[in-house]
DNA sequence: ATAGGGTTAG
């Protein structure tokens, strides 16, 4: 090892003292400037004067002006203190040496702090602790065991605080074994009720996603603080387990604490990820009432919270007050409109953002992918590359579901390349993004190749790309090869049934629906509402109205879409009047609101079996009961059913009110039926606009 | 004298 630094100093220092002219011959008057520099937070004139006094200080001021290094993270004068220190007193006291460490490591110079340690003549127990916190608190956790475990050998007894200090580093790394030793320790030596080591234990579980052991550490602390609860908030929200995240945030008014603005957002967090609207609105509430609406991080935790949950009403009302606007909120708001359809007024919100990063331009971005805006998402690419320096993974995937989405392999070749060259190539994100594009365009040579590549690195996600590349490209055999090489390798998701469910309905197999089916059963598969959906319409494909009906009868709670695939189903089997009744039980017994696709269904029915009246009171229902706007497509049905009945007066009538000129398949249609039923007034009309149609004017 | 959690956007 060189010469410390602090040696330099050293001998810098007495050569001055031969030289230099102190302003200050007795020590009194020096300490009380130095004092009252310190007192102004003036480190460096308070050091200067320290150096040019050739005299001991008393060990209070050397404290002091140590403590101050550490605050302000003062390298050279903490180098300076200890040198005049070391030079003027020939055996400091040991308290003023471990505040060095201390101030060296609160610097982050390991080095100074270790040299410092190891020159001692003599150590206590402040030192150790002094030094272990040093690596701690610099993470480095492996340095910092190391030496717990050389404070033992040395026959030194590790205090509350050597513990605490370790306890930490052992989250850091995940030391799980070495832990529970502590804990044993913890217990042994009667440390018990010491709540720093009681919620840094629940941590450390908790980290190590043990919340078992987690939960029953923090039940047994007695006196538990707002720490002590932050952390198992926040560690059940990591462990994804957000409803005892927010259920203990609520509890934790039980024993009136506070929580910190830290567990606020935790909780509020949570509530983001599950979509629980009431659970957050209730925290808002409590934010409002303890008066921290004005606090930015909760105030934007708010916002994502509602953005999340779907109410961006309530997310721009919190956006209004001036304290919650900054770029992090501004980001959410973007994301909000970009993904919820509304690309125009994201875009709007976007330029008028005083200052951007790569995150909110990948928000907007993201927008433009979400509502299949290929051309828009290409050119807002060329903008953002020419307006910020940097992209990062995230860009790069959007910029692979552009390519995606616009079946452009070639220039997801040129991704591909760009992130091969730029050495993104290693990120599972990135990774998994090529291969979706290369199979979803098609290409499932390359998408073969590729995934071939990444055997080392590649995972669940990986293999449900290869298979939905499959599956979307009628090869059903290959994707059910492929879920049995994938068992392999991982366990399959419901993200993995549903497209194989998927493959099986759009090739009517029948054998291999049943197949995964029974997978799902033998394997305890929690079955979704969305995989209920995907075996009901693989069933109903496969002509099985039968098990889709039993599939459906099963399921716990069903929402309007599991209601549409059954009528829908039932309408493809040419069960119409079942498909009616079904529609009843839903609207009547259930009380859920049909939307444009059951009427769909209900349309089709009343078509199916010729029921005009009962087909028109359906139409009419629609925006007088049920609030749904006719599209195209229930005119077009109802076109079809009037046409079909021969009911020639009412067809007219019905197309002379429809919001939007006749399509020509339908004035096809509607000549046809005028053939059929004779109807010459509107054939004559019919004709007039096929000619236009035929003959623009 | 020395110790724990550390929050918000894609």
């Amino acid at each position: 090892m060189g010469v410390s630094a602090a040696s330099i100093l050293n001998r810098l220092l007495s050569r001055k003292n031969l030289t230099a002219r102190s302003e200050f011959t007795d020590a009194n008057a020096a300490t009380s400037t130095i004092l009252r520099y310190l007192e102004e937070g003036r480190l460096g004139k308070a050091v200067l004067i320290l150096f040019n006094s050739p005299f001991p200080f008393p060990h209070t001021l050397y404290t002091r002006l140590f403590q101050l290094c550490s605050s302000t993270r003062a390298l050279v004068e903490a180098r300076k203190v200890e040198s005049h220190l070391a030079t003027f007193c020939p055996t400091p006291p040991i308290f003023l040496l471990n505040r060095a460490i201390e101030a060296y490591g609160k610097c982050g110079c390991l080095k100074d702090a270790r040299e410092l340690f190891d020159e001692m003549p003599q150590r206590d127990g402040g030192s150790w602790n002094a030094m272990i916190t040093a690596y701690t608190q610099n993470g480095y956790a492996l340095e910092a065991l190391n030496l717990y475990l050389d404070l033992n050998k040395s026959g030194v007894y590790a205090t509350e605080v050597t513990l605490a200090s370790i306890l930490r580093s052992c989250g850091s790394v995940l030391a799980l074994h070495f832990s529970r030793q502590i804990h044993g320790h913890i217990v042994k030596c009667g440390f018990v009720g010491n709540v720093i080591l009681e919620s840094s234990l629940v941590d450390v579980y908790g980290k190590c996603r043990l919340m078992n052991d987690a939960r029953s550490m923090f039940d047994e602390i007695q006196n538990r603080n707002d720490v002590s609860w932050n952390v198992i908030v926040r560690r059940y929200l990591e462990v994804g387990n957000g409803k005892e995240a927010v259920s203990m945030f609520f509890q934790m008014f039980r024993e009136s604490l506070m929580p910190s603005s830290f567990t606020f957002s935790n909780a509020l967090i949570a509530c983001s990820r599950m979509a629980a609207l009431i659970e957050g609105g209730q925290i808002h509430g409590i934010v409002v009432k303890v008066g921290l609406e004005e606090n930015e991080v909760i105030s934007s935790s708010l916002i994502d919270m509602y953005v999340k949950c779907g109410t961006l009403a309530n997310a721009h009302q919190v956006f209004t007050q001036p304290s919650s606007r900054n770029l992090i909120s501004w980001t959410s708001m973007v994301y909000a409109y970009a993904t919820s359809g509304d690309v125009l007024k994201a875009r709007e919100l976007f330029n008028e953002m005083p200052e951007r990063n790569v995150i909110s331009w990948n928000a907007m971005l993201a927008g433009y992918i979400h509502s299949s805006q290929w051309e828009e998402a290409l050119e807002f690419v060329h903008l953002m590359r020419s307006s910020i320096k940097d992209i990062d993974r995230t860009t790069l995937c959007l910029i692979l579901n552009v390519c995606t989405g616009s079946s452009d392999v070639e220039r997801g070749k040129q991704v591909h390349g760009f992130v091969y060259r730029t050495g993104f190539y290693a990120n599972l994100y990135i990774g998994n993004a090529l291969l979706d594009m290369y199979g979803k365009c098609g290409n499932l040579k390359s998408a073969k190749v590729w995934f071939y590549q990444m055997s080392q690195w590649r995972d669940k996600v990986s293999w449900n790309a290869l298979l939905t590349a499959h599956a979307r490209h009628g090869m059903s055999e290959q994707a059910m090869t492929i879920f049995s090489e994938m068992q392999l390798e991982t366990d399959p998701n419901n993200f993995t049934f549903a497209t194989l469910l998927g493959a099986c309905a759009n090739m009517f197999a029948l054998e291999h629906g049943k197949q995964i089916h029974g997978f799902m059963v033998r394997n305890n598969y929690a079955i979704d509402i969305v995989l209920t959906g995907a075996l009901v319409d693989m069933y109903c494909k496969c002509r099985e109205l039968k098990y889709a009906l039993k599939v459906f009868e099963h399921v716990a709670s069903r929402d309007v879409v599991l209601w549409n695939s059954i009528i829908l189903g039932c309408c493809h089997n040419r069960r119409d009047m079942l498909a009616i009744k079904l529609f009843q039980l839903m609207t009547m017994e259930e009380g859920i609101k049909p939307d444009h696709v059951t009427f769909q269904g209900i349309l089709l029915a009343c078509l199916h079996e010729n029921l005009v009246e009962l087909g028109r009171k359906y139409f009419d229902s629609m925006s007088e009961k049920f609030c749904v706007i006719p599209r195209l497509e229930h005119y077009e049905c109802m076109v079809e059913l009037y046409g079909q009945h021969g009911n020639m007066d009412e067809l007219e009538k019905f197309i002379n009110n429809m919001p939007f000129d006749p399509t020509v398949p339908m004035l096809e249609r509607i000549f046809n039926a005028c053939r059929e039923h004779g109807h010459s007034r509107l054939a004559e009309w019919v004709a007039i606009r096929l000619n236009e149609q035929n003959f623009p004017k």
